[in-house]
DNA sequence: GATGAATGAGGCTTCATTCAT
DNA sequence: AATGAATGAAGCCTCATTCAT
């Protein structure tokens, strides 16, 4: 995976996975039918502790601070590490490999987006939340995490970016600005 | 362009380059030193129609109606055409061409970056937006651009998504709820 | 080799050394890096045989009868046979192979000079010599060969050439007419 | 020329032969059939500047001198020189085109030789040479300015070589050795 | 006559895949 | 089950040659 994360599909050598695996290239062949099998196997399992994330833990406190909480997580746990590379690949490889996308749409995006509307649907009921529209896109809560993703692997060595902070800005926005600490 | 848009550098090939572009594969090399270089200024070539636009026009009217026009126009003549591949593009092969990475950050995202704060400060001055520290992340403000361009190429056969109103949504959180016309 | 020798250097194809080899293209380049270093390096494993040689016998008759068994085993051996030709090639291509020129100067033509120049410093010592100059270009007793070489690969068709009774002729200058047998 | 004998004839470009020359691509081919026939055309005239120097100038003097004299001139003007490197091409090139072979061998080899064996059989008759034998082999005559070709373009770098002391050397191994200056 | 842009065959090299060991 | 040497298809690139201008 980090081959692939390194270099996208068509620039990885099964060479240099061998390599890495510390197994005979002839041995691959033993577990994934061919490069394209062995990729898309590969990004579903990585994907895998995405999913586990999304079974979201009970609402307890403010909305907004599951939010924050989500956030912090996300961005320290995934966009600043080698799992965000892996939602850039899907980005980047994502057309080519339909199945890919289709595979993460179902197990993450779908799951993922409802999980936010019904928080933000919750939170509209708890009048945390005034604008009622956000609940059609629950895109909009996650964008800045994109952005970060994004961010990090093209633009942070050209201008550094605090995306906990900018995260923290962007519920401002949702919640109403909150007094600082 | 279409050619490395739709399958990326490395799975391109001069023979389809070639043959899209009706000469022999070998014109390819009266024109560019090499693939490589083909890629990177293709790129370049292709963003300058983008650079052109952010050359802001006076903001006459209030700040909203700047940025939902320019929203508008982003999605409808980027987000839904080719030119939004070429943003997917960009983060799909800007890790392994720095240079690419390089020029677009100091030709489009600084600059642009750089417009949308000044409109931010302006906005916050004459009272239309209330959170000042969305100064410091002007991000925020494009942030659901890049996730349609996202969801375009990725997701919209799976659910179709309505830009422009997702962005108005976002405007709404910025610059409060308008009412509806 | 054959191929190299047949056609120089930028004129031999891959595919024919593959074909003589009896491989496929692709396994040349498991024990060669490129075309070029395996230019390099199969001339360098042609010159070790000849190397061998000039490790001097011990002088145990007269000098003269040294210097016509060492001609004679090389006109038989060298200039008739296939080595003859890599000395070409190394005419040939030297230039634009500096390497190979000086592998070549180091390994063969200054340890062979040097044992000329001794045997040449004995035959003097010893009244053989009388042209005591002689020592100092050693490159004068093996220019026959040189000349046989060239002459063998060029020219004989035209106009064959008795290398060995030239040698011997050449040796009568040096050492004195030797009374016929 | 320049440029076929700077890298033979397969790694010569007719791009810049052109530039070197002056004129347009297109232009060659108004003058030559293809790369092939100019080059052996070009050789052919490279040649005849030799061929020139073939009519021998009546030896008025000792035959030592004529050939020291000749010798001298083909030293600094070939040897040395860029037409020096003719001889190395038409070595190396020889094989592969056996038609310059040829004609070199008719219009210059074929010549000059018999110039020299007309030459030492003068000499014999006249008692400045001893060794009978030479009249058979006049390549021996020659032998050193072959060496001095080769090495000049091959180990000249690794260790200087004074030619024409180098023949003077030879010519006293022939007529016997002069009371030095 | 001269040009030089265009061509496309052909060469070098890479690398996914196979298979005898 | 594991290996890794061997394969050969396929890609990039060069350059001798052509031909419309």
């Amino acid at each position: 995976m980090d081959e692939f994360v390194t270099r996208g599909f068509a620039a990885t050598r099964l060479d240099d996975i061998a390599r890495r695996a510390g197994v005979a290239k002839g041995t691959i062949y033993l577990h994934f039918k061919d490069k394209e099998s062995m990729f898309e196997e590969l990004i579903r399992t990585a994907i895998v502790p995405l999913v586990g994330r999304l079974h979201a833990p009970p609402p307890s406190g403010s909305i907004r601070d599951v939010l924050e909480g989500f956030a912090r997580t996300f961005i320290q746990e995934v966009a600043t590490t080698r799992r965000g590379d892996i939602v850039r690949l899907i980005i980047a490889e994502g057309p080519r490999f339909p199945e890919i996308a289709d595979f993460y749409y179902r197990e993450v995006i779908s799951r993922g987006l409802a999980g936010m509307r019904a928080l933000i649907e919750l939170a509209i009921a708890r009048g945390e939340i005034r604008q009622r529209e956000l609940a059609n896109f629950p895109q909009l809560l996650v964008a800045p995490a994109i952005v970060a993703v994004v961010w990090k692997s093209l633009f942070e060595r050209h201008c550094p970016l605090d995306a906990i902070e900018m995260f923290r800005v962007h519920l401002d926005l949702i919640f109403g600005e909150r007094s600082k600490p």
